[in-house]
DNA sequence: AACAAAAGTGTAAGTTTTACCTTTAATTAC
DNA sequence: GTAATTAAAGGTAAAACTTACACTTTTGTT
């Protein structure tokens, strides 16, 4: 049945890599895992696996993050499909790459030793095979981008943030110095952040105030720009 | 071999399908093909074909659109992988949609017969089957977001060209009116428009001036923007 | 010679972006 | 309890960029 029209043509593994991104004390981090099949087994790699037969390719990075994050709530979004022939020297396999963004507070941690996953920052990269480079590129370039636009980043961070924290956050990402006041500007412009009347104290002295996102009305008015 | 260590996992066909802009008479056009398949057999879809095992997803794009226009000189862009598990009733697969753009001028028209093809302009699009509209929609605001900060959409036009030529590609693809003035001041300030000495006059009585794209002072300085 | 049709050209107002520094509030150390 | 420390908070002026807008030129056609 599924055979019925195309059975000439061949036929490939389909898999989905995840970059996905988390955040802490100031630094965008990766996750990756420690392969568990060959070839390079051992070594990190993205979070991926193959397409099921009973999932979209969607759902399958949905499956594979979820399952070995323990998160439900995260920003997932396809970045593209890489299929050059000899990318994995396990046979041909397309992997359809995605990106993610999840809130490490969310985070199971004994799911790192089960999976044996690990964090790592960004701007301190392991050696990367297959085309996971290529991935990571594209993954922090499109992050790059989408953040001026979207409120994505919010993903990184818990319900409640004070002002220093998502900038701390932007510049994580970006890589770069931001002016404190031109950014807190923008960001109190835009009415979606709402002032609380609670008080950060952990940052310093003197306590910030704790902001929250309201996504419901972000989705109404949209027109997000940072 | 190419089973080595994945022979557990289950396998698809992989297409690809090349969403193709084409631009006349102020128009932006898009190329269909009546398929030559079941299951939709001679209904309209966006040229596609099914992956071969000697080539990349690029090469396969790339030579789906070679082969079926005979235009070698085009811009060409994967968009994102479909694989959603209804997508195609004939069977499951996964799409990895691209689009392109080139100079009909240069189009062979012999192709169109040999290949039942037909240029539909993007205002009046027909029914589209499978998720074919989603990658037309995705195609389009790709292409309108993308002309803003890279050259591409002068792939639509010859060579040599006239500013108010420009002008109506742009407005055919932002599907909205620009300003004169401020478009050509936009233009003329980036160097990489050289305006020669020759005259158009096929567009007005009194001739406009002919302006070429220089590509490689491009590749060098980047930073276009309109 | 008058007309038609597109080409070509500059400026002022508004908006957005950038650069930049002092005061405030609370804790910590003495 | 006073002084020192630390991050939070807040506004303005200059520069850059974007927008709106209308008339003259050229030449072929009638």
């Amino acid at each position: 049945m599924s055979q019925k029209y195309y059975s000439n043509e061949s036929k490939y593994h389909v898999a989905v890599d995840c970059i996905i991104f988390g955040y802490e004390e100031g630094k965008l981090q990766v996750l990756f895992q420690h392969r568990n099949i060959e070839p390079y087994n051992g070594e990190l790699t993205p979070l991926g696996g193959f397409v099921r037969e009973d999932e979209t390719l969607d759902e399958a990075a949905y499956r594979v993050l979820t399952e070995r994050t323990g998160i439900w709530d995260l920003f997932l979004e396809q970045l593209e499909a890489f299929g050059d022939i000899g990318r994995d020297p396990g046979g041909r396999v397309i992997s359809v790459a995605y990106y993610a963004l999840l809130n490490k507070a969310n985070y199971n941690t004994k799911l790192l030793d089960k999976f044996n996953c690990k964090w790592v920052d960004v701007d301190n990269l392991p050696v990367l095979y297959f085309d996971h480079m290529k991935m990571m590129k594209k993954a922090i370039s499109r992050l790059r981008d989408k953040i001026s636009y979207t409120p994505i980043a919010m993903k990184l961070l818990p319900e409640e943030f004070t002002l220093s924290q998502i900038q701390k956050v932007y510049q994580s990402i970006l890589n770069e110095e931001l002016d404190k006041r031109n950014f807190r500007k923008k960001i109190c412009e835009m009415p979606y952040f709402v002032k609380t009347e609670k008080i950060d104290k952990s940052g310093s002295k003197r306590g910030a105030a704790i902001y929250t996102f309201d996504h419901k009305q972000y989705s109404e008015l949209k027109n997000f720009h940072l």
